[in-house]
DNA sequence: GGCATTTGACCTCAA
DNA sequence: GTTGAGGTCAAATGC
């Protein structure tokens, strides 16, 4: 049962915040699409049986032929905006598209051939570690920080493979955005048939089907969510019926039993309860589910006291691996992105919640380690901050009966070193305030939107300065602004209200708990759309652009863009002049004036 | 037979 | 003290 013989999972394990979404737009298979590449690429797998193999065509062009459109959507979910650094080093650095060509074509050029590789395999979570190759290829010099900077921008991969019925396989790649919208993660996903078909080369055993499918089912579900109207227009053209109940292996490599089921008032989801498995381990989890499947909520509490079991899933990690994970940097691939959770265990299985819940489930959870209990509360700028309290986070785990808090419902996204996502909205930061048991402070930031309530704040996680926890309140009840120097951005945002916490879709606030290298303030401001990214060019959106989680195929969007948000370091040095060099609007400038101020007030 | 899930009943707690 | 909701237990059931 819960055996995962591998597969699937096990990559999407392994990218933590790269997500892959199987949608109707992109009929293209993930699997048929690592056949067509590899093909050309020459030694990966291809599932025997996979017609993709006969079609060592371009990816661009299967999308086309399957589309009816030339070019890949990639969509990010919404308010992405939370900034990202910009990359110190030019994105062009590592990723280097010859003027004339349209990243959908270098997705079929021979350029991109390696980028194709990396293009994660669900099955196999090569993704990330082929792109930190590539990455680490790149400079030298620069593989200390780049290091760094990659676990913030690997790490926000993540693998979903949303269960679906047996349609014909269909991939969609996803830039989530963070945010309300939380996830900032790339999302794939793909028919889990399909995957299960691909990844073991023949059906697998029915309750990994299951695992599998709940384990995607789970991101997918919270990605869902966060995207709510944006992403369901992709991904959610089709319903998924929900056949499928979390299985044992969930998404975050741990082992679940599901305990109980309670229908909760006001919500006609499902709850479902769940508790580690894993001897003397307190860690539960309690998840909301839609009608549909979907899940709409997955709240963790307590820590895991034990390091992740050894992963059966691991299948796809050692695909993975044979997507050659360059053995030789080790090192440089992001051990977040391989869910290193804290353990210093190289875990190739991510959490789903990691993903965008996944690997945030750890994280999360070490978080809640350090303890975080009582704190200041936040009163008089933050009234609800009590609301706001992440499950989990502070209570460790909780009496039986006792109660957590609901509203806002939180869901914890970690992502690995990158800033805080920009979730695409205008924030204005009007308070700070250290909490107990986090010497980080918190901030403290409502949408500058006239009359928009909702609220967010964030601070870095106490056991790792490069997490960073944000937590949403409140619906927005307008659409995303555009960026500034930007005309459009707001084009492929999320629609109004994503963060809703009352509609059943809506997308609720969420933690999000990235890793960070930069401060709090910098990665606000950091993460722009590259005003040079034109819409009407490239087959990307700006949302993917701008999605700073999205691990390397921002960069496809954008050659100039967030492909990679590199150089930490010089980042922290030449902040200011990097967000110069790279096109991005000064809107940081405008906000840490307010921030001085009201510090000053607070603090 | 073992393990996981389901589900009704019970417990705890806050209003 | 009562009530209602969330959380948990544990027997029943299924795989």
């Amino acid at each position: 049962m819960a055996s995962s013989s591998g597969s699937l999972d096990t990559s999407a394990n392994s990218h933590p915040n790269f997500t892959f979404s199987t949608h109707p737009f992109m009929t293209t298979s993930f699997s048929e699409l690592l056949a067509g590449d590899n093909i050309n690429n020459n030694n990966h797998n291809h599932h025997p049986g996979s017609a993709a193999i006969d079609k060592p065509r371009g990816l661009s062009d299967r999308i086309a032929e399957r589309t009816g459109s030339g070019v890949p959507k990639f969509k990010s979910i919404p308010p992405p905006s939370l900034p990202l650094s910009p990359p110190p080093i030019s994105p062009s650095s590592y990723f280097a598209i010859p003027a004339g060509l349209s990243p959908a074509e270098l997705l079929d050029s021979p350029v991109l051939l390696n980028a194709s590789n990396i293009l994660p395999s669900p099955t196999t979570g090569a993704f990330s570690a082929q792109a930190f190759n590539w990455k680490a290829a790149s400079s030298g010099q620069n593989q200390q920080n780049i290091k760094e900077e990659d676990k913030n921008n690997f790490s926000t991969f993540s693998f979903q493979t949303q269960p679906r019925p047996p349609l014909p396989p269909t991939t969609t790649f996803l830039s989530s955005a963070t945010s309300n919208q939380t996830q900032q993660s790339w999302s794939f996903q793909e028919a889990t048939t399909k995957q299960d078909s691909y990844s073991s080369g023949k059906s697998m055993v029915k309750a990994e089907n299951a695992s599998m499918q709940s384990y995607s089912n789970e991101i997918a579900s919270v990605q869902t969510n966060h995207n709510s109207g944006f992403q369901s227009d992709y991904s959610n053209n089709y319903h998924h019926p929900q056949t499928q109940t979390l299985s044992r292996r969930s998404d975050d490599g741990y082992n679940w039993r599901k305990y109980g089921q309670k229908q909760v008032k006001g919500s006609e989801n499902p709850r479902s309860y769940y508790k580690c498995t894993y001897p003397s381990c307190p860690t539960k989890k309690k998840v909301e589910r839609s009608l549909d499947g979907q899940i709409t909520e997955i709240v963790y509490k307590g820590t895991h006291n034990h390091p992740k079991p050894q992963a059966t899933r691991r299948n796809s990690s050692s695909s993975a691996s044979s997507l050659s994970i360059p053995a030789s940097n080790p090192a440089e691939i992001p051990d977040q992105a391989f869910a290193s959770h804290g353990n210093g265990q190289m875990d190739s299985v991510a959490t789903p919640e990691n993903s965008s819940i996944s690997m945030g489930d750890d994280d999360f959870e070490q978080s809640s380690q350090k303890t975080r209990s009582g704190g200041d509360e936040f009163d008089e700028d933050e009234p609800d901050a009590k609301r706001w309290k992440i499950e989990g986070e502070n209570e460790g785990i909780s009496a039986p009966g006792s109660r957590t808090v609901r509203e806002p419902r939180v869901v914890v996204q970690t992502t690995s070193d990158i800033d805080i996502l920009d979730d695409g909205y205008r924030w204005r930061k009007y308070g700070q305030k250290v909490v107990k048991g986090n010497p980080n402070p918190r901030s403290y930031y409502k949408c500058t939107h006239p009359g928009c309530p909702v609220r967010k704040h964030v601070e870095r996680a106490s056991h790792d300065l490069r997490a960073v926890i944000t937590t949403y309140e409140g619906k927005h009840n307008h659409d995303v602004p555009a960026a500034r120097g930007s005309g459009s951005h707001s084009v492929n945002r999320p629609l109004p209200n994503n963060t809703t916490n009352s509609a059943p879709t809506a997308i609720r606030p969420s933690a999000i708990t990235h890793n960070t290298n930069n401060s709090i303030n910098n990665s606000l401001q950091n993460f722009r759309a590259p005003p040079s990214a034109p819409e009407g060019q490239s087959p990307f959106t700006l949302e993917m652009l701008q999605d700073p989680g999205s691990f390397g195929f921002s960069g496809f969007g954008n050659p100039m863009g967030s492909y990679m948000n590199h150089h930490h370091q010089q980042q922290q040095q030449q902040q200011q002049q990097t967000q110069s060099d790279n096109g991005f609007s000064s809107r940081a400038k405008e906000e840490p004036r307010d921030d001085m101020f009201l510090e000053s007030l607070l603090c």
